[in-house]
DNA sequence: GGCATGACATTAG
DNA sequence: TCTAATGCCATGC
C-alpha cells in the first residue's frame, strides 16, 4: 500500500497560515518547517501559483535577507499590506528580520 | 527520463 | 551595501 505524502504545496499553505499577524518569515524558513531544508525556489514557485481567492498571508514572506523578491505593483503592496500590520519596512523594502522574524 | 524554470540562499569581491 | 556567480531542488513539459 502506498499512501500518498501531502505535497509540498499542502505543507507550504499549511505552514504560512500559522504565521501571526505583525510577523514575517522567509522562504528558507517555509522550506524548512514544510520538511524540505533546501526547497526555499519551490516555496515561491508555489505563492506564484496561488489562486487569486486564497486567503493565504504570501505577504509575510520574505527573503532571508529582510528583502521583498517582488517587483512592481505587487513589491509595493506587499510593503504597504506589511506596514498595515505593523512591520516597518523601509522603502527600499527592507525588514528587519532580527525583530519581526516568526519562529516557531 | 532529460531539460528548463524559478516570489531563494550563500559566498566572494 | 550592492552585484555577480554558484549551488539547490521540486515541478512541468
Amino acid at each position: 500500500m502506498s499512501l500518498q505524502q501531502p505535497s509540498l504545496e499542502q505543507r507550504v499553505w499549511l505552514v504560512i497560515s500559522a504565521i501571526p499577524r505583525g510577523k514575517v518569515s522567509s522562504y528558507g524558513d517555509i522550506a524548512l518547517l514544510a520538511g524540505h531544508p533546501r526547497a526555499a525556489r519551490q516555496v515561491g514557485r508555489i505563492l506564484n501559483n496561488l489562486p487569486d481567492h486564497s486567503q493565504l498571508p504570501w505577504h509575510r514572506i520574505i527573503s532571508q535577507q529582510g528583502k521583498i523578491s517582488l517587483s512592481g505593483e505587487r513589491g509595493v503592496m506587499q510593503r504597504d499590506v506589511l506596514r498595515k500590520e505593523g512591520v516597518e519596512v523601509s522603502d527600499a523594502g527592507r525588514v528587519d528580520m532580527k525583530k519581526y522574524r516568526w519562529r516557531p
